[in-house]
Order: structure tokens, then C-alpha cells, then sequence
DNA sequence: CGCTTGACCTACG
DNA sequence: CCGTAGGCCAAGC
């Protein structure tokens, strides 16, 4: 398997993840890396939501904006991740769309709207 | 091939 | 409840 295939099937992994997320519910980027059994690797799935084809955009995954909830992952703080653009007004609308509660810094209560399906790795703590 | 980046995380003051 | 430090690891250059 080439590193590409890897890459790409770490991609998908992220992505089918994220569908779970219920509606009105939120999940951090290290919590869909212990899902995928990659405890290590909460980074690259931000990377791999970066990666996510835009709807419309011309693209090769069975996978986009338009049927992966990329809006309901957060950082394990509670905050939408700052980046550059108009991603994170647009995460926070769309939260709040929802029913989560965004506060003026972005904040959301995880305690309240978390999502955390139970891990094989948390037997281990 | 080595070095830098970054939609991250936990531990510690 | 901040802010910092160290660790992590794929992607880009």
C-alpha cells in the first residue's frame, strides 16, 4: 500500500467518523482519532478536514462539505480552531444553526453538546 | 533528505 | 481560568 493510499484511507476514516456526530452535538479533533483507533494522530485529522473537497469543488473522494458534518469537531479546549478565511464565522453560524451555543470567542460548552462514544483506548487509562 | 508548518493534545504553574 | 512547554506526526518545500 503506498503512502498516498494510506493518507487517503486515513482521510476516509476521518470523514466516516464525523458522520456519527449526531445533529446539535460537537466532538474534538482527538476524539475522532481515538474512534479511528490513532490516538496519536489528532493533528492530521484536522488536516484531513482541511483536505475535505469544498461542495461543487472537482474531486476524487466519494466524501465533501456537502455530506460530512466538518462543523461539529473542535479543539479539546472548547473552541472553534482559528484559521485563515471565513471558515470559523461560518463553523459558528452553522452551530448555532443547530442549536449549539457559540459565545462571542468562539467558545462551546463541551460538558453540554459534547459527543464521546465510548473508546477501546479509554480502558487504559 | 532535512527542516518547517500546523483546523492538536496533555501536563503543569 | 489563563499561558507555556513539550510531544506528536503527515504534508510541503
Amino acid at each position: 500500500m503506498s503512502r498516498q493510499d494510506e493518507a487517503r484511507a486515513f482521510h476516509y476514516a476521518v470523514y466516516e467518523a464525523v458522520q456519527l456526530i449526531p445533529q446539535g452535538r460537537i466532538t474534538t479533533y482527538g476524539h475522532i482519532a481515538k474512534l479511528i483507533y490513532k490516538p496519536r494522530n489528532s493533528r492530521q485529522v484536522g488536516q484531513a478536514l482541511k483536505f475535505l473537497p469544498r461542495e461543487g469543488q472537482e474531486h476524487e473522494y466519494p466524501y465533501s462539505t456537502a455530506n460530512v458534518p466538518w462543523w461539529r469537531v473542535v479543539s479539546s479546549a472548547g473552541v472553534i480552531s482559528p484559521r485563515e478565511g471565513g471558515a470559523v464565522q461560518l463553523q459558528a453560524d452553522l452551530l448555532r444553526q443547530e442549536g449549539v451555543e457559540v459565545d462571542g470567542n468562539n467558545k462551546l460548552k463541551l460538558s453540554e453538546f459534547g459527543w464521546f462514544p465510548e473508546t477501546e483506548f479509554d480502558e487504559y487509562d
